[in-house]
DNA sequence: AACATATATGAGCATATGTTCATATAATGA
DNA sequence: TCATTATATGAACATATGCTCATATATGTT
């Protein structure tokens, strides 16, 4: 017999975790602001500083967030880092939700 | 002439405030608990508070939160309030990415 | 090796956030 | 009106967050 009782199915524990730490990334402008930017183009640590006017102790902070969380990623190229998207689906989240921002 | 310096060009602030806002309210446990409840049924403050094992006071806090961004609506029937979503496009967000983070 | 450049890191601080407790408000019924 | 039920609210508190400063590390150059 099929339940008609329809009881709600909570999510799990991972799943929320997940979830909540995946937008919790997205909710500081200053890491919306590097990921909008890195959206663009590949990027030097210095390179996002001087273009979003943040420190490069702010930047690199963050970036080491970001990293964590496999949004970017980053290649060497002598002592200079360039950094860059790892995480499609969250940029598509972040492109979906600046244009409902835009246009409501 | 087209400008072939590429400059990068920056969210407006407002932008910037409206996407970051959006995210916030979905990256707590408690709210994304009570909005995915509410993604399956319209619900009063106790009955939310009883299925997701969380103290009214707490319940009804995260609630205004949520009314305040116009995520959540409600509706009165004598003492009890039933709330319900108010923001398809969020809960849009929120399914895709409970979707991503299950099947990764 | 000594120095310069680019980036990372830890500590300290101010502010933001989420929960709980106690209490206020609102609608209903006796 | 008084009591009851459902919800909202403010204060207090603990924890989380993000920035800045000072300094460490890593690579490349002379």
């Amino acid at each position: 017999m099929t339940d008609h009782t329809n009881k709600y199915e909570q999510l799990d524990e991972e799943t929320l975790f997940m979830v909540s730490q995946t937008f919790k990334a997205l909710s500081d402008p200053t890491r919306i602001r590097i990921l909008h930017l890195l959206g663009e183009k590949e990027c030097s640590v210095s390179v996002i500083a001087e273009e979003l006017a943040l420190m490069q102790s702010t930047v690199s902070h963050q970036l080491r967030f970001l990293k964590n969380l496999r949004l970017v990623k980053f290649r060497r190229a002598g002592t200079t880092l360039f950094y860059s998207i790892d995480d499609e689906h969250v940029m598509t989240l972040l492109h979906q939700t600046i244009h409902h921002a835009r246009h409501d």
